[in-house]
DNA sequence: GGTCGAGTAAACCGATCTGTCTACCTGAGT
DNA sequence: ACTCAGGTAGACAGATCGGTTTACTCGACC
């Protein structure tokens, strides 16, 4: 639960938590590469010196912007695990949340992939929080069905991670309209059918 | 099956087509913003006089990038589909062959995907191709189920979609080994239920 | 022999990139 | 009264960006 490997965080200063927040928009929105600092200093309403007083590197803003979303993501879904009254209940809250999340974050896929897509170098330090986040929702799913579906754990817990998955790429991409409803009313069709069905599968 | 709306190719002299090639390992491996034009030129051994020559802008190396990535891929994926006796063996098809091209074109997930992460603009060139490439594929899925079990087709070949794109996300992100396989395993048992099985689901 | 398409070599342009610097201001704590 | 963290304003640096230009070479085709 505690966020295992992280590769330091900064002090957040007024300033600095407005210029993280509108750095976390424009990548989101544009790209990392896409975005450059001026254009962060700008939108937050402060100077480049206080970027590199508080942040010391455009890579350490990336560092930031993942950390902070994969934290504020827990946040998020925390609440709805908690409120489930069961693993079955809970299962499906993840895809409720991931629903919900995209319509109050804008609408262009997980912010993790996106940035994966932008850095192909394993040593930098953003990249542990991307595999890191990815690793703990598979760890997620795979516990959540543990309690359901002890045998399957974890065969169904990682289809339960590419049907998430999947719907996030197709709700960013638009593919179809309603992908996380659709993946989430699939994950209830996987998991009737295994914990009422022959084991066969 | 034609490619539908394809936003001009350009001649590819000898020049050309080896730039094509550089740009297309670079974009992929390193993101597109993160590659310049100078560099494409030297890992093709042309000048960047070729480069503009031949394409006219960086943009447009874009779009062929794409256009020709999906036409690869295409015609990857056809001897395949023609080969499998089936429409259950030619769904189940569509993930080996992805299983085997990522073998072969590296592992960095769909480029389809990780240019979409890169480009906002709806009105760019490039953006018709990626989601012309994602439509395909879904109708692809759908038409292939539509032989199998009608009723479902819709329901169906958009859950194989998930399960597809996820496992290319899976793979890029190296979240679990094999992730190409076991969406394979999952559609096929997917297929065997529905064919098979109660029309309650 | 003349034309033309495809290419090399290399200088050049203005814009933008990340990052640094000096000088000054302000408000809170002691 | 003094200090100091956090900030503004803005110039500056060196590198790199996408893109253009001039001058020249080479081989094929008719």
């Amino acid at each position: 639960m505690t966020t295992a490997n992280a590769p330091r965080r900064v002090p957040l200063t007024p300033g600095a938590r407005r210029a993280l927040a509108a750095a976390g928009r424009l990548f989101y929105q544009r790209g990392i590469h896409a975005v450059g600092v001026d254009l962060i200093a700008a939108e937050a309403g402060v100077t480049k010196k206080t970027l590199y007083d508080r942040f010391g590197s455009k890579e350490q803003i990336v560092v930031e912007y993942l950390a902070d979303r994969d934290e504020r993501w827990r946040a998020f879904l925390a609440p709805r695990l908690e409120d489930a009254p069961t693993p079955h209940d809970r299962l499906l809250a993840v895809f409720d949340a991931s629903r919900d999340w995209m319509a109050d974050h804008g609408s262009r896929g997980c912010s993790m992939v996106n940035a994966h897509a932008e850095i192909d170098d394993p040593a930098h330090p953003a990249y542990a929080i991307i595999t890191g986040q990815k690793q703990w929702m598979l760890a997620l799913f795979t516990d959540l069905v543990r309690a359901l579906a002890p045998a399957e754990a974890d065969s169904l817990g990682r289809t339960l991670m590419l049907l998430h998955e999947g719907a996030l790429v197709a709700h960013g991409l638009d593919i179809f309209p309603g992908s996380l409803d659709h993946a989430r009313e699939e994950a209830r069709a996987l998991l009737d059918n295994s914990r009422g069905g022959p084991t066969t599968r």
